[in-house]
RNA sequence: UGGGUUAUGGUGUAAAGGUAGCACAACAGAUUUUGAUUCUGUUUGUCUAGGUUCGAAUCCUAGUAACCCAACCA
């Protein structure tokens, strides 16, 4: 019955930890940064940090990290509350690093009166120049020595605002010569003289990120801070901090980030997409943000499965997109709703069907019975798809060509007798001869098909504009290649077309999520209005037939 | 010429000295009124070299490779 599924490194710890008694619940957080949207990498962190706590006792706080007043903005703040929510989960609190600027304020303090911070008065180009290199240690800043009670009134006048940006700052005081770079009395509180979004005016100084996000953990109890790799360096700081302060001792833990193959995940990339206009928005459907993939049709569930299934490690790692499609349709095929539309058109008429006559046929709205039918209009001339008609049949072939019969889903089997073309060679109609008796539901005709199509009746078809995407990069890791990875876009990663569906997808909803027929699944892009619908193409089918033609 | 982290099929992830497993991908077949779905099967792997052991992905030694670290960014 319980199938034993082995956990992976932070569940282990956990465990460990919920058995030793050493914590009787955990606290996590997610603590973005207020100054660019989600993407696919947050949305693993996301289901990381919540879902520990689902899995195991605790709760899990939403924290902005926003002691960077120069790059945040509210306006960020709402987008990624609705991102956390449309995924699926629920912060106990929402907090900000700015609420502990005044307890920074205090530690700040604190670390000065134990002699364990000093005001420097040298530039930032001096500061670095002493820093030393990887292989070199760095030199004694001259501040170093100065007194506790010096320091106290200059880092008090930073505060008061006494000085220009740059001109003094606080650093910790710990050692020059340390082999971990950040240990060499690493900064941690600068005058800016910068509006904040959420304390306005009231400070002029603000706190580095070594000195709030550990800080801030402490202060909510978090139990096991998770972030990615590239912040084991600072995991020594971090420690270090809370030792010295005698806070509650959080514990940092990382994790390799995940990377897309296909796509590119850092948000200073994907600005310069938004940019330089090669994508038409944050959101545009073939962005890996999450407002782009919710735009695009993906579903929460795909997503959280999608999380799950690669797992959490150490190791670096790109992963297949296909997985993500796998996880998509997975949850798709289960979900949408059918129909039919036809995107690349050519006509058909019945030649033995009664001219004006229409039948109202019904056909199954999903893949089980619980979703019910709807009715679809049928008569004599009909769109069916260009590729589903060949002049000389292939090999293999299930569909139309000279002579072949095939049945139109939900309603009858035709075989096609001739067809016409214009001067340019391309076909322009196909006539078929229908067979009353194969009717869909009461098929007496006796006759079997190997190919069954989706069609739409070109008397009630609707109108459309589909948008289908590809992926947005041409080679499997762009930031890896030579030169730009802008170099690597792959310029048709968007094609738009008019497409004919079927009546009934005139009262199609924001909600709703389709698969048209053999085509792929759809959703309404939110462009889409009741004069002119449009439908982006989440992802498309597998399709045997396709790969079987590119062997060959 | 420093320090840190990581190495398991094409990809991701398990196996805590005892049969290298799972998923995606790929391939082959069955079913199918979606060439979809579903079902069955197949191929492919422990970074290298030594050592310990009845037995090593796992322990030891020595290498190799990849990634991260010198922003008043997070």
């Amino acid at each position: 019955m319980s199938e034993e599924k082995s956990l992976n490194f932070l569940e282990e710890i956990i465990e460990k930890d919920l058995a030793d008694g050493k914590y009787t619940s955990i606290v996590t957080r997610f603590p973005p940064e207020p100054n660019g949207y989600l993407h696919m990498g947050h949305a693993t962190s996301i289901c990381l940090n919540f879902g520990l706590t689902k899995k195991y006792a605790g709760y899990t706080n939403l924290r902005f990290d926003d002691t960077n007043p120069v790059t945040e903005d509210t306006e960020y703040v709402d987008s990624i509350k609705e991102d956390i929510q449309w995924l699926g989960f629920e912060w106990k609190q929402e907090l900000y690093a700015s609420d502990y600027f005044d307890t920074l304020y205090k530690y700040a303090v604190t670390l000065i009166n134990k002699g364990l911070a000093y005001v420097d008065d040298n530039t930032a180009e001096h500061i670095a120049a002493q820093k030393g290199t990887h292989t070199e240690a760095g030199i004694d800043s001259v501040y170093r020595q100065r007194s506790i009670a010096e320091n106290l009134d200059l880092f008090a006048r930073m505060k008061a605002g006494e000085f220009a940006d740059g001109e003094k700052i606080l650093r910790a005081k710990i050692d020059m010569a340390h082999t971990n770079m950040l240990m060499r009395d690493p900064l941690i509180y600068r005058i800016k003289h910068t509006h904040h979004h959420r304390t306005g005016n009231k400070w002029c100084i603000y706190p580095m990120y070594d000195f709030a996000h550990g800080q801030s953990d402490s202060i909510e109890n978090i139990t096991h801070s998770i972030c990615t790799l590239e912040f084991i360096p600072h995991r020594e700081l971090y420690d270090w901090f809370i030792e010295k302060l005698e806070i509650f001792p959080s514990h940092q833990y990382e994790f390799a980030r995940r990377n897309l193959s296909y796509t590119v995940m850092s948000k200073r990339k994907l600005k310069q997409l938004v940019e330089d206009k090669h994508v038409a928005g944050w959101d545009d459907p073939r962005m890996p943000t999450i407002s782009g993939m919710r735009r695009r049709g993906f579903t929460p569930q795909s997503i959280r499965t999608f999380c799950d299934k690669v797992g959490i490690a150490k190791r670096e790692n790109i992963i297949d997109f296909s997985l993500l499609e796998f996880c998509l349709r997975e949850d798709l095929n289960l979900t949408a709703l059918r129909a039919m539309a036809v995107l690349d058109p050519l006509k058909l008429i019945i030649t033995n069907y009664e001219e004006g006559k229409t039948e109202q046929l019904v056909s199954e709205n999903g893949p089980d019975e619980a979703y019910g039918t709807r009715i679809v209009p049928f008569s004599k001339a009909l769109w069916i798809e260009r590729e589903d008609f060949m002049e000389e049949a292939a090999k293999k072939w299930f569909r139309f060509a000279p002579g072949a019969s095939v049945r139109l889903k939900s309603a009858y089997i035709l075989r096609c007798d001739t067809f016409d073309k214009d001067e340019t060679g391309k076909v322009t109609v196909i006539h078929c001869t229908y067979f009353p008796e194969s009717k869909s539901g009461n098929d007496t005709s006796g006759i079997a098909v190997k190919g069954t199509i989706h069609w739409v009746c070109a008397t009630h078809a609707a109108i459309a504009e589909v948008r289908m995407y590809d992926r947005l990069f041409k080679v499997e890791i762009p930031s890896s290649e030579e030169g730009d990875f802008k170099d690597y876009i792959n310029e048709n990663s968007l094609t738009i077309t008019q497409a004919y569906i079927e009546p009934s997808l005139i009262n199609a909803t924001m909600q709703n999520r389709f698969q048209f027929l053999r085509k792929g699944y759809f959703c309404l892009d939110k462009e889409s209005t009741k004069d002119k619908i449009i439908f982006n193409r989440t992802v498309t089918l597998k399709d045997a037939w396709a790969k079987e033609v590119k062997k060959s």
